[in-house]
DNA sequence: CATGTTTTTTGACTCACATCAAACTCAATT
DNA sequence: AATTGAGTTTGATGTGAGTCAAAAAACATG
C-alpha cells in the first residue's frame, strides 16, 4: 500500500493502474484483470466456472501463440511473464509489449480469428485459457463482465498510443526513463516494489520495443546510473531518484 | 471493384481491409463499419433504432472530442475526416490516426470514462453519435453485433500495433511509402480511387504521425516524385507505381 | 487583383543515434 | 577451476534525419 504513494501524476503514456491492488481468485485463476474490478456478485463469480478455464504451463521461450495461429481463447497470466511482437516479412521484429502477471493477452485476434502477432514466455509462466465464445455468451448475461472487456480493450488501445507518443516524440533517454516509470508503476499497481525489481526480457528487447538499438538502451542505463537516478546490476534494477526519473522523461537532460 | 485488383498483398501493417466495399444503410448512418460486416437480419436492423443514433455536423477544425471529456458515445463518421491525437504535458502533439468516413472514433475513452485524446475535423464532416451504453445492451441480444463491435476495438489495437512496428523499424522513406499505401488500400475498401485521392491533413500531421518533421515528409513525397512513383500536387496524390511504392516500403531505396 | 498569411519546398549544416568492433560479465557446463 | 557462449558495456566513427533559414507556392481576404 506505501508502494502507490511513492509514485505520483502518472504520466500520459503510462499503463492506466488497475483499479485495486489486491488480487482476488476465480475459482481457477488470479484473473486480477479480468474479475477483480467488475464487482461480480458470489453468484456471477460461480458462473465464471462456465468459461471452464485451463490452466497451462511454459518455459521460458515457449510459444503462447504465433502468427498465424487460429484464435481460440484469450490468456488471462497467471504467473510470470510475457513479450508480444510482431513480424516484418524482411525478419525485422517489433516488440509490441511486455505483459506481466494479471494481464489478459492475445486481444490481437479478434479481428481476423487469427493471432497477428506471437507471444513467448520471458520467464517459467502459466496461463488461463479462456474460450472467446464462452466469454462473449457469458458477458451477455453478466453486463458488469461484458463492460470490464471492454475496459480492457480500450485500456490496450489507451496503452498503444501511448507508445505511439513515445516513439514519435521522444528521444532515447527520455524512451528509457519512461519505460522504467511505467515498469514501476506496474509493479505498484500489483502490491510490489516500484523501486527495485527484475527485468525478465533483454537489453535487445527493450530497444525494440522502444525502437532503440540495445546498445543505445545499455548507454541510457549507465548515464542513469552515473548520476544517481538508477542502480543497474545487469537484469535487475533499483530506481534511486525516482523524482529525476520523471524529470527525465519530459527533457532528455 | 476493379481497383481491389490493383491492391495485393497487403502489408504487415497496414489496416486491414473492411470486408465489403459496398456500404449498406442503417436507417439513420451510412455506418459501414458497424453495421455492414456483422450480417444483421431486417429484425435486428430495425433495433439498430432502438441506439436513437444522432446525426452531428462539425466544420473544418472543429473538435469532436477533447482529452478528459467525459464518456457518453462512440462515433461512426458519415461524412468528411478527423485525425485523433495525444498531448503531452510539455505541449508536445502527437497524431495516432486519420479517421474516414465509414470509420469508428471515441474507443479511447472507454476504460476510463474519459477521452485520453482529442478528436479533430479535418474537413467539414457529418458524424453519428452511437450512445455507448445502449450499444452495450443491444450487443447483449444481438451476437453478431457483440462479435462485430468486438473486431472493430481488436482492429484498432492491430492497426496501432502496426503503427508501433512502423516508428520503431523504418526509416523515413519507407514510413511515409507504408503511409501512401494504407491509404491507397482504404480507399480501395469503400470503392474510391487507391492511386489518386486527396489528402486532407497537413504534411506537419503526416510528419506527427510518422514520427517525422515536416520537411523530411516533403522530402520523401519530392524524392517519391523524382523516381516517378507518385505525382504530388500539394494536397493531391497520385501513386504512378504501386510496385515501386510497396519496394519502398521494405528498403528504403 | 493585390496583399498578407500559411503551408510547402529546398538547401546547408549539425547532432543524436546507429553501426562497427572489442572487451567484459555472468551463468551454465565440464 | 577452466571453458564456453550469450548478453552486456564501452569506445570510435559514420550517417540519417533534425534544425535553421530562406524562397516558392497555395490560400485567404479586403
Amino acid at each position: 500500500m506505501a508502494y502507490f504513494q511513492a509514485v505520483h501524476r502518472p504520466l500520459r503514456f503510462t499503463v492506466p493502474p488497475s483499479n485495486s491492488a489486491r488480487l482476488s481468485n476465480c475459482s481457477t485463476c488470479n484473473l486480477a484483470e479480468l474479475c477483480l474490478p467488475v464487482g461480480l456478485t458470489d453468484e456471477e463469480m460461480q458462473r465464471l466456472d462456465e468459461l471452464n478455464m485451463q490452466k497451462h504451463s511454459y518455459a521460458r521461450g515457449d510459444y503462447l501463440y504465433r502468427g498465424g495461429d487460429k484464435f481460440r481463447a484469450v490468456f488471462a497470466i497467471n504467473r510470470g511473464a510475457f513479450k508480444t511482437r510482431v513480424l516484418h516479412e524482411d525478419g525485422r521484429e517489433q516488440v509490441t509489449g511486455f505483459q506481466m502477471a494479471g494481464e489478459i493477452i492475445g486481444l490481437d485476434a479478434i479481428s481476423t480469428d487469427m493471432h497477428d502477432g506471437e507471444a513467448l514466455a520471458l520467464e517459467d509462466s502459466v496461463v488461463c485459457e479462456l474460450p472467446f465464445h464462452r466469454l462473449e455468451t457469458l458477458s451477455r448475461d453478466i453486463p458488469s463482465l461484458q463492460r470490464h472487456f471492454h475496459k480492457i480493450m480500450s485500456r490496450e488501445i489507451v496503452r498503444d498510443q501511448g507508445i505511439m507518443l513515445l516513439l514519435g516524440s521522444m528521444r532515447s533517454e527520455e524512451r528509457v526513463a519512461a519505460f522504467l516509470l511505467t515498469l514501476s508503476q506496474r509493479y505498484a499497481a500489483r502490491g510490489l516494489s516500484p523501486t527495485q525489481f527484475q527485468l525478465s526480457m533483454s537489453r535487445q528487447d527493450i530497444g525494440s520495443y522502444l525502437g532503440l538499438k540495445l546498445e543505445t538502451v545499455s548507454r541510457a542505463f549507465s548515464h542513469f546510473q552515473e548520476k544517481g537516478i538508477i542502480a543497474v546490476r545487469t537484469r535487475s534494477i533499483e530506481i534511486l531518484d525516482l523524482a529525476l526519473l520523471q524529470a527525465g522523461v519530459n527533457s532528455s537532460c
